[in-house]
DNA sequence: CTTCACGCGATTTTT
DNA sequence: TCGCGTGAAG
């Protein structure tokens, strides 16, 4: 990286007639936080506001005035899709300077700069990034070593705690003397020490780290501190009600020279606190910086009146908020229309039916739908639904492609190649397919390599002259020297990544095993493989000189589902609220609201946990422009058996004038007991009769339709379950040019041109998000949309 | 050391 | 209900 030295005090240019027109476009308030020069900046904005705009407007306008190179500001957002987004938009404005700008999430742009820093702290650039299922294998492991029972003490359950604990920047022997309030607590201290010092021994960095070490860093190594600070003149920080601990004293770190720093929130979107995600942190911006000016946009864009009332009137029964009040300009709109249902099906299909009906009676597109929910599992009845009655949809979340067993041993595979020392990986590998190497042999190796305080690596490579079972010394043996070959192969540089890792999948026997079972599924989990190797591929033509397997590997550990998720393919969207923050839609339905869902009981429910849970609520309100749908069950089948829901005490708390049920009147409050009833038998008759969906046949249909095979339809193969219908494969299908096509990774696509017959067919492809590709139909598993 | 079968726990939310 | 992980047998 280069570093820059530019005098603040540079003539700060008068403003030129180009910046009035760039700022034409704003309101005077908006246009007051954009144009806003040197010094801290709080930007308190509502929902729908335009936030985003303003940052945007912002950077140009820094730029086009000149207080800063593109690389001299540094944008840090909540997911690398808002980030992808806002870059967008500014090089609309100012052109391909924006390419240059330092915009990404918190833990992308720090783990860049610590690949940079990395030997300062005692690792290596090419240290390794564990998620929290590679964090919980390892502290599974420590919980083993210790000699603990892994089902009385949950790896998940330590994680936590640990995971909080460094949230707060809380050291294992600070742990240890104020937290032990249990047993589970002693433990988690004593695994936290033999964690940490496990992951620098792996050279590895959890999510966590990624915010800690910087921090470490800047303090032992304040030049280095310094560096940042001459580097990053202005630091813009969207989200900010849900920055954690380490997130906030990091960032004042780097702002504490320049004071340069903007900050964009609302404390009534907070909804991250279980992540460690602390809203003081907004509230006192400005004592930490008493000159701080303070915009507040407090004009909404996006709703109708009617939905803004809505949301006022729930965010108001919080105590702990700040009072602000949103308005808009936009119409009344229409009330928001409660539906009652008797169960999950009902739900989903009065939802999909009103979806189809607005399609068609006011010319929605599919897109600008969207199904709202609290967990992720509520997501399959609605799939299940709306592909019955042909409405194509996309889901956001649940199980991603990167957290698919195959692909998660393939990305062991390789990181193992780029960081030996990465224990979680190679124990996840030595073994897969099988070689012999079992538990009992590996543990004996592990207990070597922990009385020596060497890496496990290490001591397998001196495996000849250990005292294990000749077979899975043997085998032992032959691993490493498979691995290091590999690694050879790629130290050399002469062979192109994609090939290296085709060897490395070839020599390992990993492929192999899934063609010999030849079953369905392990041949969907080979087009798995081969998928990740197009993503390989994919990030050498995006990252073209810059690109490694490290920065591949990165890019895959921080990966988020909602990052490819695209507004504009005609598709219903399905995600959780959570994940809705940051979007709109012009009619959403927010389903589920019963008690213990939404809110979700903190068990016992304390009052700060369901301010978080009504902040929430706020959220999906507020996501809608136009029309607004809620939504409640009266039973709901969970863990295989029904129980009675009562609804949500939000739909009480609702401002009842905007609201009605749906044939037009006010909702009654005494319909929480009467229809929420908690007899299972009570209303079932009478709302059946209301209805005439064509109930689902509740065992039939699901057996008959392979859930996983149909998923894939419609939501992109991201989605569903570990196999894939391996229609395309087996000839048959056409893929006529012009016809449009649906890729796992790169969306939808249209047929641009082809080569080749049947099984050995080529087909170039347009996607419009990732451009030009050209796909083996043997491979790609395309799917052709009507 | 691998394979099969059964039992039990899971469903917050995510970088 | 279902998927995974643990336990015993081959």
């Amino acid at each position: 990286m280069r570093t820059f030295q530019l005098d603040p005090s540079d003539d700060p240019k008068p403003d030129k007639p180009s910046a009035e027109k760039l700022l034409s476009e704003l309101n005077p308030v908006q246009k007051k936080a954009a144009g806003h020069g040197d010094g801290p900046l709080l930007i308190v904005a509502g929902a729908g506001s335009g936030k985003t705009r303003v940052l945007t407007y912002r950077i140009a306008w820094l730029l086009q005035q000149g207080l800063a190179k593109p690389y001299n500001i540094l944008a840090l957002t909540f997911t690398n899709k808002a980030a992808a987004e806002m870059r967008d938009r500014i090089q609309k404005l100012i052109g391909d300077d924006a390419k240059r700008l330092w915009m990404g999430t918190f833990h992308s742009i720090f783990a860049r700069i610590l690949r940079v820093e990395a030997e300062h702290i005692g690792f290596t650039a090419d240290f390794s990034i564990y998620d929290s299922d590679d964090s919980d294998r390892a502290i599974k492991g420590i919980l083993q070593e210790l000699g603990l029972d892994t089902r009385e003490i949950k790896p998940r359950e330590i994680r936590f705690r640990i995971s909080g604990a460094k949230n707060q920047m809380i050291t294992p022997a600070e742990y240890a003397d104020q937290f032990i309030r249990s047993s589970m607590d002693d433990i988690a201290a004593r695994v936290y020490q033999i964690y940490l010092n496990r992951l620098k021994q792996s050279n590895a960095m959890d999510f966590d780290d990624l915010l800690l070490k910087p921090i470490e860093l800047f303090q032992q190594h304040p030049a280095i501190l310094e560096k940042y600070q001459n580097h990053f003149k202005y630091l813009l920080i969207d989200e900010y009600q849900d920055t954690n601990r380490a997130q906030y004293v990091v960032s004042k770190m780097l702002a504490s020279k320049n004071k340069n720093i903007t900050v964009v929130g609302d404390d009534a979107q907070s909804i991250y606190s279980f992540r460690g995600a602390d809203i003081s942190n907004i509230l006192n911006f400005k004592e930490d910086y008493p000159d701080a000016v303070e915009v507040p946009l407090e004009q909404n864009y996006r709703s109708t009146s009617m939905i803004l009332k809505c949301a006022d009137s729930v965010i108001k029964q919080n105590k702990n908020q700040l009072d602000k009040t949103l308005w808009t300009d936009n119409g009344e709109g229409d009330p928001v229309v409660l539906i009652e249902n008797f169960d999950q099906w009902d739900e989903g299909n009065r939802v999909s039916d009103y979806i189809r009906n607005l399609k068609l009676q006011k010319g929605y597109r599919y897109n600008d739908f969207a199904i709202l929910y609290r967990t992720n599992y509520q997501s399959r009845v609605f799939e299940e639904v709306l592909r019955r009655k042909g409405i194509t949809y996309q889901l956001v979340g649940s199980i991603s492609f990167y957290q698919r067993r195959e692909v998660k041993d393939v990305v062991a595979y390789l990181r193992l190649l780029v960081n030996p020392n990465d224990e979680e990986s190679l124990r996840r590998v030595i073994n897969e397919p099988s070689r012999g190497i079992g538990d009992k042999s590996l543990q004996g190796v592990i207990d070597i390599a922990r009385s020596q305080g060497r890496p496990l690596w290490e001591v397998l490579k001196e495996a000849s002259s250990l005292d294990i079972y000749s077979r899975a010394k043997n085998s032992i043996i032959d691993f490493v020297a498979m691995i290091e070959y590999v690694r050879e192969l790629m130290a050399k540089g002469e062979t192109d990544l994609i090939e290296v890792a085709r060897e490395l999948l070839d020599r390992s026997g990993y492929v192999k095993q899934f063609i010999e079972e030849n079953s369905h599924e392990s041949l969907g989990r080979r087009d798995n493989v081969m998928e990740l190797l197009n993503a390989i591929t994919q990030h050498q033509q995006d990252q073209g000189d810059d690109a490694s397997l490290s920065s591949f590997l990165q890019e895959v550990s921080l990966y988020s589902d909602i990052d490819d998720f695209d507004p504009d393919e005609p598709r219903v969207t399905l995600m959780t609220v959570h994940a809705a923050k940051g979007l709109e839609f012009p009619v959403v339905f927010v389903v589920g609201l019963e008690e213990e869902l939404f809110p979700m009981g903190g068990r016992n429910g304390e009052e700060a946990d369901i301010e978080e849970e009504r902040r929430l609520f706020y959220v999906a309100i507020t996501r809608a422009e136009k029309e607004l749908f809620f939504s409640y069950v009266k039973t709901r089948t969970r863990y295989g058996d029904e129980k009675a829901m009562i609804r949500s005490r939000f739909l009480d708390e609702v401002d009842h004038g905007v609201i009605r049920n749906e044939s037009g009147g006010s909702i009654s409050k005494s319909g929480r007991s009467t229809f929420g009833g908690r007899t299972k038998s009570g209303g079932h008759g009478r709302y059946q009769i209301d209805y005439d969906w064509e109930k689902p046949i509740k065992t039939g249909s699901r057996k008959s339709s392979n859930p996983h095979v149909v998923r894939t339809k419609k939501s992109r193969l991201k989605s569903g379950g570990t196999t894939f219908s391996s229609s395309t494969g087996s000839g048959g299908v056409e893929y006529p040019v012009g016809a449009t096509v649906m890729h796992q990774t790169f969306g939808p696509g249209k047929i641009v041109g082809k080569e080749g017959e049947g099984q050995e067919t080529k087909l170039t492809v347009f996607f419009k998000k990732h451009g030009q590709k050209k796909l083996a139909v043997k491979f790609a598993k395309l799917q052709v949309l009507p």
